[in-house]
DNA sequence: AGTACTAGCATCTAGACAGCATGTC
DNA sequence: CTAGATGCTAGTACT
């Protein structure tokens, strides 16, 4: 094999021989740095060691020295942004790499990413990186895109096709690393990417399918379980731990993930020291929100008994403690939905897909098959099982077939989304307005070089004539002129909103302003909120039935009054935007957490989602704002904070307060009721903050640098916080 | 009367990217 | 809109 300094770095970790597929990637030219690379191969074969190969192989010059060029790394999760990372950092950092974190939720104010040698980001982050102009990006030598399957996602799709498209025009060496997917010989084509497939897997992989009581796996053995419970899933996994293994069962909803792991009780299969340890977790768990809601406390139990469920209405620290606790093997199943499908690394013995169908925009439907057998490659822990199970719990004979298909069938083609108008009209201005894009002939040769392209030549006029609507649109919104953004177009590019969105905040502000003195304020607010939540950005919107119309009669009527169009009574959309838009009414009107909970039946985690959304657009609106001549003073100071009082939970009194550290809406409320108000009123009642607010009150006093010494507060002991993995994701990268 | 169970009908349904600027209970 | 678990209610059987 070729001397490398890759093999070297290799050797430095402990590899010393390389797994087949990776070797075959080698042996195919991979460090060739002319050739771009498609990888396929299935879940835990070494994929990302394969990246990190070109990576080093690009980075590093013979002496294992930065040789001064970038790579990136792309994920299609920010959480897996931040364990590539810390992992990167980990491993690469010796050798003198710089290693960089950029993604939605890390600030990094300078967002001056010139001085990492590696960048880890999703690529949404890439593509507002790009549209910022940022002048690094010809410095990039190569570039791996994990997960790159995610280009025939409809909703995220397009933005990963418009980066790849530009960057085959950059001279980067590309490397997609992909799961199985059905046509990869299209997706490599398109890269001008050799094509590496393989089958090989560390930990052998036995598929079958259980009834009751019985495992026929595909190979034709059989096995019987014991029946001690009724139910067929509690002895399948009553069998997996008995054999000293740990569990996963996808579940299709979040209802079914908690109701499934209700129904197990590991007690009896656990020792003393691991129910003490699970008592602690789900201690933890009940601490993780300042009142646990009626989720976490049937969590906490479940975790009594070592089981525990998995979804996206867990908050992300509730999500971290199960995620490590189950590594740690203290619980022993996670009854999940498709969050852990892919993404963090959670290997188990047993995989058990519980259902074959999902509920969906468009009605009940297969689960695909892709997603299915990514699902069940995650059985099998290296060194730790003599083989995985990948297995589908069937509950009627008819769907035999379909259980067949979905563990050895072909999984779905990949195909271009670029098409989907949403993501289109977003890219099409982004790329005029970062100049990629100047004129007619700029246009036709980008979408020539498109996966839409390449897959659908003889429809090629189909997407033009999409595409001159779209800049049809937009010169009527006055976002572009020619072939050229406006000052306000460039912004909304920037802003990363779709232009549609944009132009319906636009005129949705501008007719409220028009009718503003026809409503109260409460009203203005109300009507806000809607015309911010009424967008393709913010969805899915909370269900509404028809009756709760009935409640909201009055408000309902104003706004279709302003709107100066009516509801349409066809559709439960209006309504549905108008309570979720009541729910952000209520966070800002400082409802308690709990109460919105239980008054809109939304888990902490998706509230947590759906505000960090509705902030984003209240930002943008802001931003667009300063673009229109508002005359209705009331709204346009509502405009000015709405971002900050969505982000904080707070009523307009009490963003002042809100700018001291360790004072959120529930302190900030309890200072405001008793009569201080500001930063100047603390620093005039130290006692009376100490009295309201007790050892919190003394950390506000210490940061504000305020002198007291009232009873016995005379210490400047620093309350030491325990460092939490949740808090580690978090970190800054370190600019060393 | 109180309880336990159930047939029958209604209800409800996965996940998570982006801007910007910093530390909640 | 191709399913199926769950929750609610009224009805029934039983102690």
């Amino acid at each position: 094999m070729v001397n490398s300094q890759v093999f070297e770095v290799l050797e430095d970790m402990g590899i010393t021989e390389l797994r087949p597929p990776q070797k075959k990637v080698i042996e195919s030219g991979l460090l060739d740095r002319s050739k771009n690379f498609l990888v396929s191969i299935p879940t835990a074969s070494g994929k990302t060691l394969i990246g990190e190969m070109a990576l080093i192989n690009n980075l590093l010059d013979n002496e294992k020295v930065p040789n001064g060029s970038k790579g990136l790394f792309i994920v299609p999760l920010r959480a897996l942004a931040s364990e590539k990372y810390n992992e990167f950092r980990k491993k690469y950092s010796k050798y003198g790499l710089k290693v960089g974190l950029s993604s939605g939720d890390l600030d990094d104010k300078t967002e001056d990413l010139s001085g990492f040698d590696l960048i880890i980001t999703t690529s949404e982050k890439l593509d507002s990186l790009m549209r910022h102009k940022v002048a690094w990006i010809d410095d990039v030598s190569v570039i791996v895109i994990d997960e790159i399957h995610l280009i025939g996602d409809k909703e995220r799709g397009g933005t990963l096709e418009i980066i790849l498209t530009k960057l085959k025009r950059m001279n980067v060496q590309i490397l997609g690393l992909s799961a199985t997917i059905g046509n990869p010989e299209e997706l490599s084509g398109w890269l001008n990417a050799k094509l590496i497939t393989d089958t090989w897997r560390p930990v052998d992989l036995k598929k079958g399918i259980f009834t009751d009581c019985e495992i026929n796996y595909l190979n034709s053995d059989k096995k019987v379980v014991s029946k001690y419970y009724k139910e067929p899933t509690q002895n399948i996994v009553l069998d997996c731990i008995n054999e000293n293994g740990s569990c996963i069962i996808f579940c299709s909803s979040k209802k079914y993930a908690a109701g499934e792991a209700k129904k197990h009780n590991l007690l009896k299969k656990l020792t003393g020291s691991e129910i003490e340890d699970l008592n602690r977790i789900s201690e933890e768990i009940l601490e993780v929100l300042d009142t646990p809601t009626e989720n976490c406390k049937e969590l906490a139990e479940c975790i009594k008994k070592g089981v525990a469920f998995h979804h996206a209405g867990l908050v992300s620290k509730q999500r971290s403690i199960i995620e490590e606790a189950y590594r740690n093997r203290i619980i022993k199943l996670i009854c999940c939905t498709p969050t852990l499908s892919a993404g963090l690394n959670m290997p188990c013995r047993r995989v058990i897909i519980r259902d074959l169908y999902r509920y969906t925009e468009s009605g009940y439907k297969e689960i695909p098959v892709m997603e299915i057998q990514q699902c069940i490659g995650r059985a099998g822990r290296p060194g730790l099982d003599p083989y995985g199970e990948g297995l589908i719990y069937l509950k009627k004979e008819q769907d035999h077939d379909l259980a067949l298909k979905m563990l050895d069938g072909k999984p779905e083609n990949m195909y271009s989304w670029i098409s989907y108008e949403v993501i289109l009209r977003k890219q099409i201005l982004g790329l005029i307005a970062t100049e990629y894009i100047q004129n007619e002939s700029d246009l036709i040769e980008f979408m020539k070089n498109t996966y839409y392209y390449y897959l659908n030549k003889d429809n090629f006029r189909g997407i033009l004539t999409q595409v001159y609507e779209i800049l049809e649109s937009l010169r009527s919104w006055r976002f572009i002129s020619g072939f050229t953004a406006t000052d306000l177009g460039e912004r909304i590019a920037e802003l990363y909103i779709d232009p549609l969105t944009a132009h319906d905040i636009i005129t949705g502000i501008t007719k409220l302003n028009m009718n503003a003195r026809n409503l109260s304020d409460k009203e203005i607010e109300q009507h806000l909120l809607y015309i911010l939540t009424n967008n393709s950005e913010l969805k899915p919107f909370l269900p509404a039935s028809d009756e709760e119309e009935y409640g909201y009669s009055e408000i309902i009527r104003k706004i279709k009054m302003t709107e100066g169009y009516p509801f349409e009574y066809v559709s439960k959309k209006p309504l549905e935007v108008f309570k979720t838009s009541q729910m952000y009414y209520n966070w800002i009107n400082e409802m308690s957490m709990n109460e919105l909970l239980e008054k809109y039946k939304i888990e902490a985690g998706n509230l947590n989602y759906k505000l960090e959304n509705i902030n984003w657009i209240a930002y943008s609106a802001k931003e667009i704002n300063r673009f229109l001549g508002l005359k209705n003073d009331y709204l346009h100071d509502l405009l000015k904070n709405l971002d900050v009082r969505l982000k904080d939970g707070v009523k307009q009194e009490l963003i002042t307060l809100m700018e001291i550290k360790n004072v959120g809406r529930v302190r900030a409320r309890k200072l405001y009721a008793a009569d201080i108000k500001s930063i100047y009123d603390i620093r005039q009642n130290p006692e009376k903050v100490l009295k309201l607010l007790g050892g919190h009150g003394k950390n506000i006093l210490d940061n504000l640098k305020v002198k007291y010494n009232g009873e016995g507060y005379l210490g400047t002991k620093k309350k030491v916080k325990q460092p939490t993995l949740d808090g580690f994701l978090k970190l800054k990268p370190k600019k060393d």
